[in-house]
DNA sequence: AAGTCAATTAATATCGATTTTTTGTGCGGC
DNA sequence: GCCGCACAAAAAATCGATATTAATTGACTT
């Protein structure tokens, strides 16, 4: 979403705490994709007034995280092969485009930026710091595009793929292949400037992972 | 947004009577891009309550009209031309792919509504009834495309670029060419199933209104 | 004259209570 | 036995008041 930030770590609103569990809870399948939210739950188990919760929830829409029904309150957001789909194909697009960009005005810095985010992601041992750099990685790959909404949206669909990910298997689905090979060519064709390499690799990576997700949710 | 209403025309809550016209104060910039919207003179503004305020600004955060700067309220979302250049962008790639999506999947349902939506915009006389039935147009040709989140993203791209039509020349900015034509020809090229002459059209309509904004933009 | 800090003011965020609206239930009527 | 209606319970929306936090002002120091 687009809240702006700038601290760090310190305790700012309750309406952003409640907001950053909630979408974690979402995230991770704890609240469980198409169920009912109701206020009063939540508010009990964030520990915290009404309004946060609400607050949260609206800005959580944002993220199309949440879904909101008028004088019905809220739900999470509903899962479906369909929408996995969707992400999938609307990803491929919308990254293929900044990485483009990211690549076309390439410069010194981004290309220092990358290759730290990349250094990073590799020395990433358990899964929970690996969660992290992976997404700080393909987000880096794109950031040199110099378009926030683009920006914006990717970060929004890679969270939604997020999601489904927990679905299929509890989050860990980076064992299956060979990941680590798919994202060094990624890296090397970004880092060569070669727009065309790198855009067929990371949609690759994005299909064969998409592949292997559909068929986890399928047979489920 | 993603508010789900059945209604039609119904007094439903506060919030959403709120949503609305803030909604529409800010892309009419009655609410100029960037002005800080404090709670309690929309409250007066609106005769309602600041509960109802704060989740209506809340929402508008969804479709990038109002931003939310953590613990100093809200802001209308700042507008330039780099801005307006990253949605002409986005709504290229992105409404060329619904188009051709929608046109592969045609059905004679939905070409049936894209013959009545034409027609009904050739009708529109007055500036009022031909915003909406422009827009009713342009999302009935993307219709087709069964991707909701693809809709989504389109209909909130067209909101923003409107909001920069009403920038440049308070609204009416259809007078400078032949946009009739230009909708013909989309249209034609749709009904006959054509992809790659629909898109074309398609495209080079919005570049067409994007540079002509532009223009009317810089000098201001 | 510029910068700093404290006190004041203004605005936001949050709470608790109240009002509406929706949802669930049981009772006749058909 | 199924539909519609009134009623009760539950939940959402909203209000009004309070607590927090940020912005502002102005006296005081350097």
């Amino acid at each position: 979403m687009n809240m702006i930030d700038e601290s760090s770590g310190r305790e700012t609103s309750a309406t952003r705490a409640a907001y950053i569990s909630l979408r974690q809870m979402i995230l991770m399948g704890t609240l469980p994709a198409g169920q009912k939210l109701k206020i009063e739950q939540l508010r009990t188990l964030l520990d915290t007034g009404a309004s946060p919760v609400r607050e949260a929830l609206s800005l959580l829409t944002s993220d199309m995280l949440v879904e909101r029904i008028d004088q019905r309150g809220f739900r999470a957001a509903p899962a479906s092969i369909a929408n996995f789909d969707e992400i999938l194909s609307l990803r491929c697009t919308l990254e293929a485009m900044a990485l483009r960009q990211s690549i076309t005005k390439a410069t010194p810095d981004w290309e220092e930026r990358l290759v730290l985010s990349h250094h990073h992601m590799k020395r990433s041992t358990n899964t929970d710091t690996f969660e992290d750099a992976h997404k700080s990685f393909h987000m880096t790959l794109l950031s040199n595009a110099d378009s926030p909404m683009l920006e914006r949206y990717c970060s929004q669909l890679y969270d939604l793929n997020i999601r489904y990910r927990y679905l299929a298997a509890g989050g860990d689905n980076y064992q299956s292949r060979d990941i680590r090979a798919e994202h060094d060519t990624i890296f090397e064709a970004a880092v060569q400037r070669d727009v065309e390499t790198a855009s067929e690799a990371l949609l690759s990576h994005y299909r064969l992972t998409g592949a292997y997700l559909t068929k986890q949710l399928t047979d489920l």
